[in-house]
DNA sequence: TGGAACCTGTGATGAAATTCACAATCGCTT
DNA sequence: AAGCGATTGTGAATTTCATCACAGGTTCCA
């Protein structure tokens, strides 16, 4: 049922999870004037294991020096690209209730190239109303203004109810990849690409961790 | 690096993950008046295996009867009982900015017998103003309240640079497992689990996955 | 009562992801 | 210029996860 419509040497998803992580850190290095850093470093910096480290890279090319390390500008420069963040990504935003004005400002987009081009809503009182630097639009409006604007990724913050419509209108309007918040399974055609966010699911996991003996 | 401290019989990650979905499927169908379900119908609404289905159940006992299928109210029990989600668990917020007003005002937690029983914040323009059922305390008073309330999940959104602090603060206050919304890599005794939220992440994947042809 | 349709639970098998382990490379020191 | 410690990139081994496939239940109906 999955996504990997098309490249060849087929990187496993989480190796591309980790590249985001790794991105951040390498933001954090440079912030904090480090110029090299060796996958033993990551290792003990992150706790992720130095050869997944290396190996994670060796999809994509060869980037360090032997004996030396990584440089840490160009192994950030060469991970935005693979994952697209190079330049500006735009992003729409579909349901601009609490989670989704949350996002709208949440300057962590900005610094990972990320950068919402435009907010959605139904709700007429919310519709005109300015939210951050943008202005709320109303939802009927995503296809017309997607010719504009060209996002190709959509973020959907709609009560489950709406999700599905949601996501078709958002993938007639050009959308290709989708990142879900609603509590619900999209259906999508094979070639869309969607992500699911699910807070109730972490909280169950760290629940089940609360091991047997309840109190101590 | 990880979380594996305790328990035997090795459920996988993965499995417990899928475990808090099917609750929630559960739960849908409990409203719209289902009450059996095959592994088969498991496969055609959600997109997960039914043999996948039937494997995580089986790591708990047996809960289906061949030939029928699954108790809807029954699994949904039993499944919320493995997740110890079957009374309300009491939850700490540490945070109440952006994200972490949208989690109390959030519904659904509820809904999963997760209940926000304090959140906490170290703005004085926010301490002491109500918030949903809530009202903002004093971050300095986490290990006071938490004597009292007894929260062993933390969901931490506060700003990176002040995360490890408060997941210090937390751990001392009697917290077990965090929910962490700060794009950095806490630092945690090897009992404590944590699990990471990054939308950069999830929107990164997504991003790589607008592949070659930019434009169409 | 017997047989067909339908399902579950699970050992066996297959696929995917992680980790190991080592030859090859680099820069430094002498 | 040769040797050494550090570090990379990557096949091979290992571990973890997903799927297959089937022996047994269960129900229904004739
Ligand atoms: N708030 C949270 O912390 C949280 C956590 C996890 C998941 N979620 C999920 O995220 C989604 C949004 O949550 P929220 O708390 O922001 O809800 P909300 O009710 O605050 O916001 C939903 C917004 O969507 C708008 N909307 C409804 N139908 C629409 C449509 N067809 N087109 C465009 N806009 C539409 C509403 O007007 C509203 O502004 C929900 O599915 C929720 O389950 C929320
Ligand atoms: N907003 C989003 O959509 C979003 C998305 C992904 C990740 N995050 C992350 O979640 C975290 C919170 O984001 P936000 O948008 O809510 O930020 P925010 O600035 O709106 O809220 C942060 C809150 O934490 C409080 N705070 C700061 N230091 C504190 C301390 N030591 N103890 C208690 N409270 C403290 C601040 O007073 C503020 O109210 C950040 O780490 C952010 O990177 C946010």
């Amino acid at each position: 049922m999955n996504s990997n419509s098309s490249s060849s040497p087929k990187v496993p998803i989480p190796t591309l999870e980790r590249l985001a992580t790794y991105l951040r850190f390498l933001i954090d290095l440079e912030a904090a004037q480090v110029e090299t850093i060796s996958s033993t470093d990551v290792e003990k910096q992150t706790g992720i294991n130095a050869a997944q480290f290396r190996k994670d890279l060796s999809y994509f090319g060869e980037f360090g020096k032997p004996g030396v390390g990584y440089n840490v500008l160009e192994l950030q420069a060469r991970i935005a690209r693979i994952l697209k963040i190079d330049q500006l990504q735009p992003i729409m935003v579909i349901g601009a209730g609490n989670l989704g004005s949350a996002l709208i400002g949440y300057p962590g987009l900005t610094e990972h190239k990320f950068h919402i081009a435009a907010a959605f809503d139904r709700d007429p009182a919310k519709i005109g109303r300015p939210q951050g630097d943008l202005v709320i639009l109303n939802e009927a409006d995503v296809r017309e203004v997607n010719a504009e604007i060209g996002a190709r990724i959509a973020i959907i913050c709609v009560p489950a109810a709406a999700a599905q419509e949601v996501a078709d209108t958002a993938i007639l309007a050009g959308v290709r990849v989708i990142l879900n918040f609603a509590p619900i399974i999209l259906k999508v055609p094979e070639r869309i690409v969607v992500r699911n966010v699910s807070f109730l699911q972490e909280l169950a996991v760290l629940s089940y961790h609360l091991s047997g003996e309840s109190q101590k």
